[in-house]
Formats: C-alpha cells, structure tokens, sequence
RNA sequence: GCGGGGGUAGCAAAGCCUGGUCAAAUGCGCAGGACUUAAGAUCCUGUCACUUAGUGUGUUCAAGGGUUCAAAUCCCUUCCCCCGCACCA
C-alpha cells in the first residue's frame, strides 16, 4: 500500500510543475479577461448549454464535472474556431430538498439554497469549466420567477392554464399532500406506519395536450433530426398517439361512448366496462346491484403505482346492459378496476377473443367469448403458394387432435405425397354436424374406433394455398377438436389411398417440431396453452355482412358505417395528459391567483407581479407555511376591491426549467421576459447536454413551452435546440452508482488536487464514449497524468526547428480526424489520436506545427495547455488561437504505410532474436524483395479486381512477363488467394522500401546495438533472400 | 407484457452503420528487459494457444444457424445482462 501511495505522489509531483497553482494561475487570467463572455455582436453564434443543477447540500459531484466537462470541451473547441459562443450556467433552485432541510431546522430554504449555490459556483470556478458567470439566472429570485408568473398569466389568458379535480397523495398524519418521491411502499415517508391515502384536490393544470399532436408530429420534423432516436422514441411512446374509433353504445336510452382502436372486433363485444373512477358511474347503477358496486369500489385502496401493478382485473356487475349498435344484443355493462378514468372516455369495449385481458375477466365472470376474428395463414412460397391467377374452392375442414387413451401422446399424420404434417382430418359431409365429421375422420385416417370424448379446441383458423393436383387454390375454414380415445381398439385404416399416409404417435414435446405447416401449428399451441385470446389481425367471422374482410380493411369498413349511423366517428388519442403543475409546496413560483368569494379566481394583474414568497414564515412540519401566513394570503380582489385570499399552492419545478435557456440570453431583462431580436439569434440551443432521464419530462415541458412562447409571437422556431446529446453516468470504482451508503463516492476536488484538474478531465473522457456509463479507476487517472507528464516533459525538451515530412503528415491528418471526432462528440478517440500523436512526435519539430499539435489539446486539458503555450513563448491565450486547420498535401498515406512496415520489421526481428535467443547480435542484414516480386503484386492485384477465380487470374499472369517466373508464381498464388491479408494494401517498388529502411537505419543499429546491412534480393547471396516479400524484407541475424 | 440499450481478449473500452488491410486500436493490469547500489519514475518488449530462424498454423468477438470468394461487422433463432414505461382499450 505505501508503495503504491508513495508512486501517485511522484507522479504528480515530480515535474516540479504544480498543477494546482497552475489552474488557479490560468482560471483566474480567463476571468479577469473575459475570455468566455458572449459578446452577441458576430454574425457566428453558437450556444451551448448543459442542463442547469437543482444546488444540492451534498455538493457538486463527480458526474456533474463529467457533464460540464463534455460542454467545457465543446465550448473551447467551438471558440477556438471563432464562434461567440455562448455558455451560460445557472441555478433550478426552487425545490424540495431545501424546503425539508428548513423545515427540520426550523429555517427558510432561501438560505439553504443560497448556500448551496455559492459552494456550486465556487466548486465550478474550480474546475475551470467556461461559464459566462454574468448571465447566471436563479430560478428562485423574484426577478427570474416574476416571469414563470407572467407565462402563467398568458396560458390562463389563451384557457391553456386551467383548474381541475385531481387526486393527489395525502398523508392524514402529516396533514399535508406528499410528492411521489415522498411515498414509500405506500406509506408516508416521515410515518413509516401510515398509509397515504388519495384524495381529490383542486389543482391547476397545463394544457399540455393542447400541443399533443405537435409535440408528437415535431419528432420527425428536421429541426429534431440531431436528437438521439433513444430520446424520440420514448417522447413517441410517452405521447401515445394511437388512431382509433369512437362508438356510441346505447344504455338504458342514453348515449355513453367508448374508444377502441380495434373496430373490427365489434361483432365480438360481448361486454363493457366503465372505469370504477368514472364521473357517471352511479348514472349506471341499478338498485339491486348498488350494494355490490359499493362494496366493490370500497375495496378499491388507492391508486398508488405499487398496488396497481399486482392488481388483479376485477370488476363488478353494474346491473346495466348496452345495446350492440349492429347486432342489438343486450351485451352487460360491468365496472373494473383496470379502465383508466382519464384516457379515452373512461369506458371500453370489450371483445375476450382478441383481449387478452378482457379475456381474463371474461374467464373469471363467465362471460360469453364470441370469435370474430380468424387467424389467417396464407402460403406464400414453395409450390403450395397461393396463386392470384387461380380459382379459388372454399371448404369447411374439421381436424382432430387425437389423445391417446393412456400415454400423453398425440397421433399425427405424415401425407407422403405432399409432404405434409398434419392431424386427421378432412371435409365435412353433406349432413354431417362438425363433430360427427371430426370423429369419421378419426376413424378413418387412424383406424382408432374407441372414441371417448369430442370437444372443440382452439379457433376456427383460416388458410389459403395452393393445390397444384387439383390446379385450384384452396381456402379453407378449419375447426379443431380435440379427440380423446378410449382404447386401442382399432379397424382396418380406410381413407383410399392409405399407403400414401403414415400415422404416428408423439409424444407431447415433439409434436410442435412435426408438425410444418402453420396452421396446425397454430392450433396445437392454442391447445397446449388452454385458450387465450387471438390478438392479431386476421379474417373476419360472424360479422354479419363483414365476413370475409382482412382485419384492416374492415376497421375502416365498420368504422364507415358507424359513421354512417351517426354513432361513430375517428378520432386519435394521446397518452399524454395535462401537466399538474399545484405543488402544495411553499418553496416554489407562487401562483399569480386570488380567490373572492364574489368573482371566484381572478388573475393577478401583469403590474402587480412578482407575487413574491415571503421571507419571515413560520415552517411547521405539518403544511405549507403560506396557508397561515396571513400578509401573504390576504389581498383584494382586483375586480371588486372585495377582500380576497392568495393561491397558496406553487408551481412544479419543471415550469421553471421549461424557458430557462431563454432566459440566458438576455438575463437582465426587467421590462421582459427577454428581447426577442437576442433571443432568437441566439436560440434555438445549437448544443444541449443533459441525462436521458429527462426524456419524457422535461425534455417534453420545454418543448411544449417552446412552442407556447412562439404561438406568443416571441420566437421563430419550434425545438429549443438543434443538437441534443445524453451524457453516460459516471459510477464508482465497484461499477455501481455513487452514493454515500456504498462509499464509492468521487470528489472533484479531492481527486484534481491528487492528480491534477487536466489529467482528471482527460481521463473521463477517454475511458469510452461521453454517452457510456463509465466508471471511476484511480489506475486510470494515473494514466493520464502519466500521458500529460510526457507532454510537459517533451516541451522542456523541444528543440524548435525543421518538422519532418513524416510528422508533418502525421500532424496533419491528426488535426483532421481529431477535429471530426471532437465534433461528432468521439472524444474517447480524440484522446487516442491526440496520445499517438504526441508519442510520435521527433525531437526536433517547428514551432508552428508544435502549437498545432498543442491546441489539439487545449479543449481537453485547458490548464497545462495555456500554461506550455505561454512557455514557448506566447502571450494571448491559445482558447483564443485559432484552431489548427489541416492541408490535405501534407497527407501522405505512403509515409503511414512505411510506418506501419518499419514496424513491422522491427517486431519481426525481435521475433526472430528471441527465437534463436541472441541478444547481442553482430549484424542484421535485411534482405528487400526481389523486383519482380513487387510487379507481380502489383498485376496480381489488378487481375484479382477483376476476377477472383484461380484459374483466369493464373491465365492473366502467365500471359504476361511473369512467365519468366512461372513456378515460384504458382506456388505463391494459392496462397494469396486463401489468405487475402497477404496481400499488400499498397504495393511501392524495391527502391522505395530500401530508402525508408536506409532512413531509419541509424535507428535500428542503436535500437539493436549492431551492424545493419540493407541490400536487395536481387543482389544478394544469402540463400534466405528468396523468403522477402514486398513490404516484408528477408531478415538474416549474424 | 411493451419499448430501448448491451454481451469483444485478465479488466475497461474502440471496431459493427459503410464486410476484406482484424488475433482486433487505446488505456489499465500483468510479465520480461534497459537504466539504477536499490526502489520509484522513465524507456523498450511481450501479453488467445501452439509452433518455428522467423513473418506460420489453430481456435476466438454471448450461443447456434444462414448469406458471401470473405463475417466481430449483414440476416435469422436462442440465451444472458442493464435501463425506461407499465392495465392506454
């Protein structure tokens, strides 16, 4: 352990090159210079933006710092290509944790909060992170929720802010409403033994839905086309646009609607069910069934997500019964405890053979199920295929799955001639009931005569195919019975042709993988499982006049007639709701409402806001302070000039944090909520940074608020940003998320001051990619550092003069990718590109290219960067340098490929030292390839483009100049084409391989201590010449 | 149940979209060597297995199948892990 303590000291230390004060040293040059303040005067903008912190007590953490770092990096890259960029940070400051906080120690939460966000901004400067602190906003300040009050003003004017009935968790100890988080298994989270109840409050909603179909439909618009798919489809599925009809059903002579979106299984509703919350419910109720309804909503606990999900489906009788808008059958009308209330019309249709769950409780009430759907199976390959030019014979079949009468086993039947797998069956006969027909077919394609019982199994099941004996297609209706037998009594097998069949017994497990075609197929699973419901589309069955119809033809049919009655219509539905913005919370944006007995809610007026919260309340533990605090709630109302009480509700965070990047851009603003002409040149957001977990809240709020403030007039867009990008979760050593209780938690501070700020933000963003969850590795900080002391050391070292044609290329095709990968947020490999880079570099280099080479580093690690810069000599800061840009003649893939073959050379004899185990040898010959050797590739490759068949690209080369070497061409061939890595990728000529080798000689004679010879095959009398190939010397150890 | 993301060498993690240059970048760990009185630091080498005066062979990218001259990469099936949503009619 010493040892290990003692070496990440040196580590750090040993440069004499202390990292902190040069952090310090640097963040406080940026400051005094403003080098990150947007000016908003160039035509080149580009705002970035992380999602702003709630101010916890615990502090920023570590995953913070790896979320503003992967902002930092952008912001830096972004500026140093001459964008103003904007990068402002603030503060979601309203909030729960603080209102406890005050609450246990008897204090206010402003205070709290205000802390907390002097630690933040004081830990943030700390990490040098880009900020343009003069923009900051503070959702918890007057001057920024004045506004969030004015916006509230605005939906009430245009009716999209509005008041409702809604439950809400109640804890009748505490006396006071509990946020969901504040709920745990059901109790409150303060009185472990009381269970929080449901209670239905008046509460101010968001007409978010208003916006359902835009906010749905703007997924696929281009303006979000750089959001990751992940964040689209889960917006997609929380909005839950789904396309269905509307049916009116008829109870007891009024009219109650129901949605479905699957019209085509009308024929089968054989009951309905209204939500047990549904406002009408009594309407339906009739007296003798009222003591059981009662009893049944009684039983109903709560709404609570915990028991919902282990609830069963139950439901009671209402004592009601609808009439079916075509069959006018009287179909029951139940009430569940599985109907949402509040989407649709609170009141479904339900058909038990295609519901899965209205299956169950068709099951469990003994309610009819009415099969109005056939499964279809149309073959559509092989020589069985349904044929659209053929005539088509319809026919009723009836198949039998025959139990034996002791063993589980099933008797199946091979039909030799079609190679079909099937049960016994057949045609119905002229009279013959199905039943009758099933057992006929029994007896006679099994011979089995014993016939214990007959019951039909499964649904009736269609399919189409092809019979070529018969030259027709054939449609068929197939009903399925399960046969059990008595005993083994058995006849002469007489179907006709017998020897074309062969029965056999299975046992149960194997039946399925016997059986080839589909349908039969389908019905043994739909006999093993017992019966549930057919969900899928198919045919239509007992549908009156839509018999025959594919599922998707006879939505739109029946729904056309429906219309037609006048008792139905399309409509879409969203899953979205309204958003409940009442929080009964004292630490949030007051409501800008009073209450008058006389004109009820009035709005406060524009002048009079902000409604401020007041500073001096008396918090108790058991409701919001503003109920009782008498100077708050007491005013006048504005209409009247009658006394009036304030709202004392306040407003969800989420409202505060839905405009907020609006707010940046013109921060200051008194008169308005911002100056449009700023905000929409600076908005939308070019890049947003924040965790997935936002997806379907805020993410869908500010959206909702975007477009709200557009339909204002105040902007001319519909996205708040451009580019949205979701950060990976930064875990402790043990892969598990940080927290106190694992004691697995990383602190900024702690961790910079140990490694140094730059190699700690080096090294989260290149363990993986920013959008992976990562996890802390002291071992790998080490690492960094390690990386970092080899760039400052080769600066002391450095002699500053000619670049080499080889770093120079490498240099340039460095910026290249560097740049695309920093773009495309691949910093992971960024960092790679830039550590092979600096390890490539020679000692002698220009200073241009070596200032190159370091701001391809400076977004990343800013500090050591801006401090080497001003080493060699520079004064303005390299953030404000322009980012290197790279020249495409400078690019030369050859010298990479020689790179890459000098490499190998080496790696190959130190392959053949160790072989021979010789460390000192005296000379190293390196043999290059005969002339010959490289044309022959050269024409090899050319012929192999062409064709890759032996015995034409043998042909080819034979008829060239290669005949000469005939033999050793056929022999290598084979080869080459087995092997394809074999063949070169580029192929040069013996003269250019011998000069790089000759370059690098000096090289290699220090590196193996020895004589190094260099000649050419041609040349040579070493017998092992002949082995050299191109790009791959010969090598002879002496 | 629905939806999403994954499974790559001791570990972490690239590669997959756009198949060949992939026994697979890079970092960590580990091993050997150089330097050093020594340790640390630094530098070099190795790190799937076997084999050899050599650049070879074998088996690998969760498992199985398929497409292809060629598969970590494309298609199908199965298994496992993670994460969202959850009675949405």
């Amino acid at each position: 352990m010493a040892g290990v303590e003692r070496s990440t000291e040196t580590s750090a230390e040993r440069k004499e090159f202390n990292h902190k004060q040069v952090a310090e040293k640097w963040q406080k040059e940026w400051e005094e210079h403003k080098v990150f303040h947007a000016k908003g005067s160039s035509k080149k903008k580009f705002y970035v933006l992380e999602m702003f912190p709630y101010p916890s007590a615990a502090g920023l953490h570590m995953g913070h710092a790896l979320n503003y770092t992967i902002g930092d990096i952008f912001t830096r890259f972004k500026i140093m290509q001459g964008y103003d960029v904007l990068h402002p940070m603030g503060f979601d400051s309203f909030g729960l944790p603080a209102e406890n906080a005050a609450i246990k120690a008897k204090s206010h939460p402003k205070k709290f909060t205000e802390d907390a966000i002097k630690n933040y901004i004081k830990q943030m400067k700390g990490l040098g992170l880009s900020y343009d602190w003069d923009r900051m906003v503070q959702t918890h300040k007057p001057d920024y929720y004045k506004w969030d009050q004015w916006l509230f003003l605005k939906m009430y004017e245009k009716g999209l802010a509005y008041k409702k009935q809604s439950p809400v968790n109640w804890c009748p100890k505490c006396n006071t409403v509990l946020a969901n988080e504040q709920v745990h298994n059901g109790k409150c989270w303060r009185h472990e033994d009381t269970e929080v109840v449901v209670k239905n409050l008046n509460q101010w909603f968001f007409k978010t839905t208003a916006y359902a179909d835009e906010l749905y439909e703007g997924l696929d618009s281009p303006e979000l086309a750089l959001w990751p798919d992940l964040i689209k489809k889960l917006q997609r599925n929380w909005i839950g646009k789904s396309h269905g009809t509307e049916i009116e059903f008829k109870i007891n002579g009024e009219s109650w609607k129901i949605f479905t979106t699957r019209p085509d299984t009308l024929f089968g509703v054989t009951f309905l069910v209204v939500s047990a919350q549904h406002p009408r419910l009594n309407e339906l109720v009739t007296k003798e069934q009222k003591a059981a309804v009662d009893k049944f909503i009684d039983g109903l606990h709560s709404t609570k997500q915990e028991d919902i999900d282990q609830m069963e489906k139950e439901g009671v009788f209402t004592g009601s019964y609808a009439i079916h808008p075509f069959t006018k059958e009287k179909v029951p009308v139940y009430a569940g405890n599985f109907v949402l209330a509040d989407y649709g019309s609170g009141m479904v249709m339900a058909v038990p053979a295609h519901d899965q769950r209205d299956f169950e409780f068709a099951k469990k009430y003994d309610i009819p199920i009415k099969q109005v759907i056939a499964p279809t199976f149309i073959t559509d390959k092989g020589p069985y295929a349904f044929r659209e030019d053929k005539k088509t014979g319809e026919r009723v079949t009836v198949f039998g799955i025959v139990k034996h009468w002791k063993d589980d086993k099933y008797y199946c039947i091979t039909w030799k001639k079609f190679n079909w797998h099937t049960f016994a069956g057949g045609g119905i006969e002229e009279g013959e009931t199905p039943e009758q027909a099933v057992i006929r077919e029994v007896k006679e394609e099994t011979g089995y005569l014993d016939v214990k019982s007959v019951r039909e199994v499964s649904f009736e099941v269609f399919s189409k195919f092809f019979a070529p004996h018969k030259d027709v297609n054939r449609a068929t209706c197939q009903k399925t019975f399960l046969v059990e037998l008595a005993s083994e009594k058995r006849g002469k097998i007489s179907e006709e042709p017998n020897h074309e069949q062969e029965g056999l017994w299975l046992d149960k497990k194997d039946v399925d993988k016997y059986l080839n075609i589909d349908c039969q197929n389908f019905v043994w699973k739909s006999y093993l499982s017992g019966g549930c419901a057919f969900t899928d589309y198919g045919t239509l069955i007992n549908s009156g006049k839509f018999d025959g119809l594919a599922s998707v033809d006879a939505k739109e049919k029946i729904t056309q007639e429906l219309l037609k009655m006048g008792i139905g219509r399309k409509i879409t539905n969203f899953r979205l709701r309204d958003w409940l913005i009442s929080r009964q919370r004292f630490w949030g944006t007051p409501i800008p409402i009073i209450y008058c007995d006389k004109c009820g809610a009035v709005p406060v007026p524009e002048k009079d806001l902000p409604v401020e919260l007041p500073d001096n309340v008396i918090f108790s533990d058991v409701k919001n302070p503003l109920i009782d605090h008498a100077p708050f709630t007491n005013t006048t109302c504005q209409k009247c000039n009658g006394p009036a009480t304030r709202e004392t509700d306040t407003m969800d965070t989420f409202v505060n944090s839905s405009w907020y990047y609006l707010r940046y851009t013109d921060p200051k603003n008194e008169d308005k909520i911002f100056d449009e002409k700023i905000a929409n040149e600076w908005c939308p957001v070019d890049f947003y940074i924040g965790g997935k977990e936002h997806a379907c809240m805020h993410l869908i709020y500010i959206r909702f608020y975007t477009k709200f403030l557009r339909d204002l007039g105040l902007l001319k867009f519909n996205e708040p940003a451009i580019r949205l990008f979701n950060q990976g979760m930064l875990q402790g050593p043990d892969g598990e998320k940080m927290s106190k209780s694992k004691g697995n938690v990383v602190v900024p501070e702690v961790v910079s001051e140990k490694y140094g700020l730059d190699a700690v933000r080096l090294f989260l963003v290149s363990v993986a990619s920013p959008d992976k969850d990562i996890n802390w590795s002291d071992k790998g900080v080490e690492g960094s550092v390690r990386f970092l002391n080899k760039v400052i050391s080769y600066v002391e070292n450095v002699k500053f003069g000619e670049t080499s044609k080889r770093s120079k290329s490498k240099i340039h095709s460095a910026i290249k990718e560097i740049t695309a990968d920093i773009e495309s947020l691949n910093y992971n490999i960024a960092t790679i590109k830039i550590r092979e880079l600096f390890d490539s570099l020679e000692q002698e280099i220009s200073k241009e290219d070596f200032e190159m080479c370091l701001k391809l580093l400076a977004p990343i690690c800013p500090h050591i960067v801006e401090e080497l810069w001003e080493k060699i000599g520079n004064k303005k800061f390299i953030v404000q340098s322009h980012w290197p840009k790279y020249d495409e003649k400078f690019i030369d893939s050859k010298i990479d490929y020689l790179d890459k073959q000098y490499e190998s050379l080496r790696s190959d004899i130190f392959d053949v030292l160790k072989l021979i185990n010789m460390t000192n040898p005296a000379e190293i010959k390196i043999i290059i390839s005969q002339d010959w050797k490289y044309h022959f590739v050269k024409e090899f490759k050319v012929a192999f483009a062409e064709s890759k068949d032996f015995k034409s690209i043998s042909a080819k080369l034979l008829a060239s100049d290669m005949k000469k070497y005939g033999q050793e061409v056929m022999k290598l061939l084979p080869g080459m084409l087995k092997d394809q890595s074999k063949i070169p990728e580029i192929v040069l000529s013996a003269k250019e391989e011998k000069d790089n080798i000759d370059e690098r000689g000096v090289e290699l004679a220090k590196e193996f201590d020895c004589a190094i010879i260099v000649e050419e095959a041609d040349h040579s009398t070493e017998p092992k010449a002949k082995n050299a190939w191109p790009g791959k010397p010969a090598i002879v150890v002496k």
